[in-house]
DNA sequence: TGTACATCAGTGAACGCGCGTTCACTGATGTAC
DNA sequence: TGTACATCAGTGAACGCGCGTTCACTGATGTAC
């Protein structure tokens, strides 16, 4: 028999190891029989700990949020100035592409239309959260200076969401051979140009 | 018994009805008992015409190609120079959005991680085909002076392609209230700020 | 023009696989006395 | 400190549903003579 851990401990690993079977297969190629063994349980297992599948979701959902808020978070922190934290969330959002970890496709996988509507709900509340938190950053570099003024800041945080995905996209197709690094350096000069102010 | 139809001409249709079904519930949540009642069919027909589920979606897939390639082709076509027909592409995306039919959305719904290898591979190639003419425009547009010669023709390009699809994910997490027309136009100002050249 | 036949799209019953979920049982851990 | 008992995480067999797929059969359509 596996090593025995309280029920607490035990939620907190498989939420974790569930998320990152959702990142490899989708949230419709994920499946309890894997995710089980990943963290070197029988399947049945994971039912003394979740409710469902769909709780097992839930949990990796919550994760999740954790996580993305916390490199937003994170970024703002660390920087020295609005711009600079887009820039660096910009890049932070870059190595997690390369990890296999990507934000946006984590999202996608999860907001499928055959979803729960409940799961559904909570990763869009996710991305609104997400944006709300970019948005925040876009005031700051309005209140600084260094953002244009006339600038909304929604659509600014739409936009910067925009520089992420497709270089996933593309990631995905190209493989190796599409040079990330190089890409967002590039296209964060297209944002600085969009919205800062000179 | 319902009517028949020749196989050449059922394919097309079932293909057609495939994609927007997959529109509608995503390529794992569709179903072959689904497509063929919405053909007026019954589930083993569906097999006088296809080998199976994947070949079904492969069809889908050629026809969702032609449309997208045909949709920047004739925002090319109709717009007076290349900046305009970027800005007709984008708004003609955000009408798609509006009506269910999202690019990036069907795009996402395909290239998923349980997918056939094929498949994805089919996807990313039409991601890339897409990428290519949008550079093609960026390229006219720096040709007729009016887009930045020191701009990277990718780079515009993907964040063209960046502009739609944090409008889908928003769209659908705030329905209706979400103006798209609004977002497009602001959103165009930003990304013609970005490469114009003034 | 009419008849016989071949072709082929559509039908419905049945099969089988994958996978989430249940349940009776086991045995380890911690607590009461 | 030692023993008896309750709790609870882990096990493996089995169930059942959904769904893609197969297959023998039907009947319409078009062609040969």
């Amino acid at each position: 028999m596996t090593q025995r851990m309280n029920t607490e401990a035990r939620r907190e690993q498989i939420a974790c190891a569930a998320l990152g079977l959702l990142a490899e297969r989708g949230s419709e190629g994920f499946n309890i029989a894997e995710l089980a063994e990943s963290v070197g349980l029988v399947p049945s297992a994971v039912y003394r700990h979740f409710e469902g599948r769909e709780d097992v979701l839930g949990a990796a959902l919550d994760v999740f949020r954790d996580r993305v808020y916390a490199l937003v978070d994170a970024a703002r922190n660390e920087a020295e100035n609005p711009l600079m934290a887009l820039e660096l969330l910009l890049t932070r959002h870059a190595k997690l592409i390369e990890s296999g970890g990507a934000v946006p496709h984590i999202m996608a996988s999860m907001d499928v239309p055959g979803g729960r509507a409940d799961r559904r709900a909570k990763t869009q509340g996710i991305f609104r959260g997400y944006v709300a938190r970019v948005e925040g950053l876009v005031r700051d570099g309005q209140d600084s200076g260094q953002i244009r003024s006339d600038i909304d800041p929604t659509s600014a945080a739409l936009l910067f969401a925009g520089l992420i995905q497709p270089a996933v996209q593309l990631r995905h197709a190209e493989g190796e051979r599409f040079d990330i690094t190089a890409h967002v350096a590039r296209v964060w000069e297209l944002f600085r140009r969009a919205v800062g102010r000179d």
